[in-house]
DNA sequence: GCCAACGTTGGC
DNA sequence: GCCAACGTTGGC
């Protein structure tokens, strides 16, 4: 069981929306960066926990958590002309993208911004604050539970 | 809206 | 294979 870090951006699905899909799994698509394809493809595995990350927003921080229900299987819109996520160079028999199924486990009792968790001791090599712009990352046990023990601190 | 980081594309 | 141009991400 390994832990992650899948970025969103909440106008566009929030942990709300997820919430909201109660135990319906949800496709994380729209993966078009080929280290985060990597990792989806060949690394994240049903029932790894995962943090939920609101990017590109007033509030950039970790909202919640939720499990991965489904490895990687083809994205389908890579395939579908009209879609946004449509790429001509993939066709069944070489796929190029994928996607996996998550679903809610919980939203954190405080959200913990990511403004806290660059000021965490410890925390200067999380992916999160070396490589901003991955969005599919590996969390460490030692990161992963720092930041649920912020999730269930008052400050 | 600005700008830094960085991934992708395409000419050579 | 190099590298400049360009596009995207994402924090502020």
């Amino acid at each position: 069981m390994a832990y992650w870090l899948f970025k969103t951006e909440p106008d566009d699905f929030s942990i709300d929306d997820l919430q909201a899909l109660g135990t319906t799994p949800e496709p994380w698509d729209g993966i078009r960066n080929y280290q985060a394809r990597n990792l989806l493809r060949d690394v994240v595995t049903a029932g790894d926990e995962v943090l939920i990350y609101h990017s590109s927003c007033k509030h950039v921080g970790v909202a919640g958590v939720a499990s991965v229900a489904k490895s990687a299987y083809p994205d389908p819109d890579q395939f579908d002309q009209k879609n946004k996520y449509y790429d001509p160079k993939a066709t069944p028999e070489n796929v190029r993208w994928y996607r996996v199924d998550v679903v809610f486990e919980r939203k954190f009792p405080r959200f913990v911004p990511l403004g806290e968790i660059k000021a965490m001791p410890g925390m200067e090599n999380m992916m999160l604050l070396k490589q901003g712009r991955l969005s599919i990352q590996p969390v460490t046990p030692a990161e992963w539970d720092a930041v649920i023990a912020a999730s269930e601190t008052d400050i």
